[in-house]
DNA sequence: CATGTACCTG
DNA sequence: CAGGTACATG
């Protein structure tokens, strides 16, 4: 027998942890080597390595495998990106008038590329009149700027010919100030989150730990005095480029740049970064309010949502994701991403606390989870990838009560009984902040 | 029976 | 992350 058949047998019966525990008859025929080996299993410290992998697949084994994953996962990720966005994935390659070869523009630009472009064009014609004037149109439009109904510099005869082209044109460049402006006031809401958040972080003092009662082995927690605001990671207060207001660095983000690097290339990166952004931004923006179903934003938007609530009723769910049609099958949709976010959250907190175990780590209180702490890294860069939210301190706090609660059980053996995750779970399942008002939507 | 949760798998 | 399974609850 492998570890792998023993899990199985386990399985199902620490489903709802509102059920009573005690289920010793579960240990029945799994020796000692057994459980020993699982924890072996567990404690790897090779990422994403469930514990419930047999003992074949040796973590050695697992690596390239493991690489090979990503790389598909990340492939899958970006065709997926791709299709949903058309071309507009990738940055276009063109080359305007007045610029360098090969400049690479993202979407967002090339739009008000365009957009000059037909200026341009259309101010070069401003005296040629053009029948069949669209007044309503005209009315939306009434701005100085816009093309007027005359072009002198096109002969008369030219003139007539060219006269439906002119109009697709028109439509053409209507359609992309639309699009523009759509854009604009679109991306400008989704500021207004990312603001009010800013706003309430700014407000609200950290939550402190009133909900402690039946912690095992260490003591509650004693509140520490939080910074009133964290001025560097909120581009917001910092940051000079306005058009992008939406970036939010987080301090783990500093992580992951090498410390190496010339000042040049950093800047390089940044931009880069940037760049992504204003195109993660304009697509976020293009595809939110879609009747159709749940998107790819309504995912980013959930996961941001599970450092307030790891355990969200119906009710929420539906207050904050009511642009769509709350059909049986979006409703588990939604159910089954949470519980998949808590799943992976849980994996971390289990073997991130049996390294700890095995790192020799002697109190719980010494395990911490800070912005700076590898754990901290994983959870943001699994819920919030582009690292353009500020999560919230309450999630810190709350993963590093997880982080104990496995830490102590595992000291304590507890995690010999089937069900032992069931008593963490009901611990944190009572951890749920509110989730902020600027997540729902009316 | 419908719904919600955990676990396993691909 | 989604599909499937087992189980609990109302």
């Amino acid at each position: 027998t492998h570890t792998g058949s023993v899990i199985a047998s386990f399985t199902g019966d620490c489903a709802a942890f509102s059920r009573d525990s005690g289920s010793d008859l579960f240990l029945e025929g799994c020796t000692a080597e057994q459980v020993s080996s699982f924890q072996l299993a567990s404690s790897g410290d090779v990422p994403d390595l469930y514990y419930s992998q047999s003992e074949e697949s040796s973590n050695v084994m697992h690596l390239p495998l493991q690489t090979l994953g990503r790389e598909a996962k990340r492939a899958r990720v970006e065709s997926i990106i791709k299709s949903m966005n058309g071309s507009e994935a990738n940055p276009q390659e063109i080359i305007p008038e007045g610029t360098n070869k090969n400049t690479t523009l993202y979407p967002y630009q090339m739009e008000m590329f365009k957009m000059h472009q037909h200026q341009n064009q259309y101010q070069r014609c401003k005296q040629v009149q053009i029948k069949n004037e669209d007044t309503m149109v005209k009315n939306l439009y009434a701005s100085p700027k816009l093309p007027q109904n005359t072009c002198m510099d096109i002969p008369h005869g030219v003139q007539q010919a060219n006269h439906s082209q002119q109009n697709a044109e028109r439509i053409k460049y209507m359609t992309d100030i639309l699009k523009c402006e759509l854009s604009k006031a679109l991306s400008t809401s989704v500021d207004t989150i990312f603001k009010a958040q800013t706003k309430q972080e700014r407000k609200k003092p950290p939550l402190y730990h009133q909900y402690y009662d039946s912690s095992p082995s260490y003591t509650q927690m004693t509140p520490v005095p939080l910074p009133a605001f964290q001025t560097e990671a909120l581009s917001l207060v910092v940051r000079k480029d306005k058009s992008v207001p939406i970036s939010q660095y987080c301090t783990g983000d500093q992580e992951l740049t090498p410390t190496k690097k010339s000042s040049k290339s950093l800047q390089k990166r940044d931009f880069e970064r940037e760049q992504r952004k204003i195109t993660d931004k304009s697509w976020y923006v293009l595809k939110e309010r879609s009747k159709e179903g749940l998107t790819t934003n309504h995912l980013k938007k959930a996961k941001l949502m599970f450092f307030y609530t790891r355990y969200p009723s119906s009710h929420v769910l539906k207050m904050c994701f009511s642009d769509v049609q709350f059909t049986r099958c979006i409703t588990s949709q939604l159910i089954k991403w949470f519980s998949n976010f808590r799943e992976f959250f849980y994996i971390q907190m289990e073997k991130f606390a049996r390294h700890a175990v095995l790192q020799r780590v002697t109190d719980a209180e010494a395990l911490t989870v800070g912005r700076e702490s590898e754990l901290f890294r994983v959870l943001n860069l699994h819920y919030n990838k582009t690292s353009d939210f500020q999560v919230p301190d309450r999630f810190l706090e709350v993963a590093e009560i997880t982080l104990r609660e496995f830490y102590v059980a595992i000291c304590l053996g507890k995690d010999q009984d089937p069900a032992w995750k069931k008593a963490i779970y009901r611990v944190i399942s009572k951890l749920d902040s509110d989730v902020p008002t600027h997540f729902i939507l009316t």
